[in-house]
DNA sequence: AATATACATTTGTACATACAATAGATGTTT
DNA sequence: AAACATCTATTGTATGTACAAATGTATATT
């Protein structure tokens, strides 16, 4: 009973899980975590904008992440920027640095060439039906 | 350019570990983690037979863990018994104990519960096709 | 203005995880 | 049988994570 909607969920987990350490281990050659991926890009997605330690947390994969270490090694890299935001003295402007972009530009080919023998293993439409199907189970 | 690919990965890696984000948010009350849970659930299926390391490690869904400590755990708690193989010293016999068996009926409960509302959300027939897509996209 | 409440981030700390190094047992080769 | 390689599990250690408490700032209430 139910047998099947647990075999559907088991492998919906068990593939976003395998894709997640295939990619930490790809990221690991880097020296960067896969959350301190996740936080750079989502310092790139803000395009030049400042964004606050608050903003990146609402944007994360996995939410309960401590920002503010993460960014930490993000700084020692150099590959992120923490001011104080001069209009709320409680809020931090992090941006990502030149250096930062250039790296991330390294780990998303890395990341994309790690992804090539799957993209074509399922056609658009399929894709789709995966995509809908996904998001009308949780809905 | 295979956007549609990485919308659906997205999908799949979020939805993944939101389960079980959210399963281990149900196991703490009990004082229990995700990887203990999986270890239990594995000796359970082992049925009274014992079984080493190594095939707990085989049947992991994370196979990153550090079974040895996980083990740890459950010993303390009563939950598990650890005692050298008799016929190759190498290994452990692992087996599950009467409380650990116990106290999963009441994990497995809580867990089922967790996933009560989502059951019903797609059709047996719409279970199928997800579930097939996603091993054909592994494939 | 003083006090309280809410907000944003950081820090302390206990715990978990990753991975290499180690130890001990078994299997294989000569 | 001795030497070497392989298998299995544990441990050491550095790093990461979770979560509560603390810190500092802004806003609301009296």
């Amino acid at each position: 009973m139910n047998k099947k909607y647990y075999e559907t969920i088991f492998q919906i987990i068990r593939t976003g899980h395998w894709i997640t350490d295939q990619v930490s281990k790809e990221l690991k050659e880097f020296g960067i975590t896969e959350p301190q991926f996740n936080v750079l890009r989502i310092l790139r997605g803000a395009k030049g904008k400042p964004i606050s330690v608050s903003d990146v947390l609402e944007r994360m994969v996995q939410r309960n992440s401590n920002i503010t270490r993460i960014v930490d090694k993000l700084l020692i890299k150099g590959f992120a920027e923490r001011k104080e935001c001069p209009t709320n003295r409680r809020k931090m402007d992090l941006t990502i640095t030149e250096a930062g972009l250039k790296k991330l530009k390294e780990l998303d080919e890395r990341v994309e060439a790690f992804h090539q023998p799957f993209i074509g293993k399922l056609s658009p439409s399929e894709l789709e039906t995966l995509k809908k199907l996904i998001i009308k189970l949780k809905s």
